[in-house]
DNA sequence: TGTACATCAGTGAACGCGCGTTCACTGATGTAC
DNA sequence: TGTACATCAGTGAACGCGCGTTCACTGATGTAC
């Protein structure tokens, strides 16, 4: 028998996560085995644990790299957008509501039980990367005045940061039956709300593009 | 041996709904087992197929009384808030908010996988309360100026629901280290960033509490 | 270039466990007469 | 009030399953000489 295919697999672990993420997207998380996973790979089911300790660290391993794509997408979206403060707090927002709904496994991942012990000791503080460009975005538009400066950055950062995860949330889960069904559907939606919360707080009546922003959300 | 403790138990239905609570409050959703939650009622792991067809019933028995339970709070916050629309809308919120943060496993069960078919069909469309109630809150608060009347209240609502959702759901889950230990510490911190976010959208200038809510948010 | 050998990354059999669910049973309860 | 009986709500044994994990193994690979 030729084995050649399968065995001494090149990047077997790359398949692995690979594998565990067809697998969370069709069964959730709750539906995710060590055994599923190495058949999705093509392999056999003990074969995993020379690449990860256990599945708790196969779970954290996605987590932990949802975290970082995560990052990486706000920071993109952050570039992309611009100097006006304003376009890029709502870049980072309307970033994390997409890369959320278009990839619900790693943002199930990101969420999973097992994120709770932090073993990986090498992306200790993914979080706090992401944490501190938002407090940043926040503190650059109460500089600009578009946003009320007598307010605590960190209450603002919050508040985002939970306007964003709740929507990402509903849209997986999905008990409003009112939002899109594709994720790009999604992001006219993520973009008027977040400009319709953020843009009213500041003290300045409203940007120009603050109040045509209903019609795209009817799209 | 004398059976009178457990034997035709008075409402067993009852105890199994609040033992499979405390398993999930514990151990989390995916912890929960019908044979750990007979247990913690003190029940042979057999009894609890004479009140709940399935593993399944029983989560989806808890997520719609959870939902039940939420909507009645918000409903009763919303009574006491007297007749300000816009101190209505920040109770409601805040009433979801606290129920979430108090009841984690009420709250876990009303987003478990199982609640995607809606089985027990006498409480068909529960969300759809909650919902009206909130899109009923935003429409009085723009009808009292005190929300921008041009903004689509459902948009309004997707977000005040995205808010307390993502809030509720950071508080559990927990990957923010700067929010409160406790519930009741919650309450202040929900407070104001719902005031925060909603307060700015009002085309007048703001509620006189609406800007010094910053100290009670640092409590 | 060829050979010997250590290392690596697979295999498949096997383990024990907790689980959901079923089943025949039995003791308690409520009701008809 | 007392007795016969149907119904109800428990029990405990048993089932099969999928799972995580371990282990001895073996074939492939890379390297030293």
């Amino acid at each position: 028998m030729l084995l050649s295919d399968t065995y001494h697999h090149k990047d077997l672990r790359r398949e692995l996560m690979g594998g565990a993420l067809r697998v969370i997207a069709i069964d959730g998380l709750a539906g995710l085995s060590l055994r599923k996973v190495a058949a999705s790979a093509g392999v056999s089911h003990a074969a995993p644990y020379h690449h990860f300790a256990d599945k708790a660290a196969l779970v954290r391993t996605l987590g932990y790299e949802g975290l970082r794509k995560l990052d990486d997408r706000m920071a993109r979206a952050e570039a992309v957008a611009g100097d006006d403060p304003g376009e890029r707090l709502l870049a980072i927002g309307t970033a994390y509501v997409l890369f959320s709904a278009e990839s619900p496994a790693y943002f199930l991942a990101m969420g999973a039980p097992e994120m709770r012990e932090p073993h990986p000791a090498e992306q200790d503080e993914e979080h706090g990367e992401t944490w501190e460009r938002l407090v940043s975005a926040v503190i650059a538009c109460q500089s600009a005045n578009l946003l009320e400066p007598v307010q605590d950055p960190t209450l603002l950062a919050i508040g985002l940061w939970s306007l964003v995860e709740g929507l990402a949330r509903l849209w997986c889960t999905g008990p409003l039956s009112g939002l899109p069904q594709s994720a790009h559907g999604l992001e006219p939606l993520a973009d008027s709300i977040i400009r319709a919360m953020f843009a009213g707080m500041r003290p300045t009546p409203a940007l120009p593009a603050a109040t045509s922003t209903t019609a795209s959300a009817a799209s």
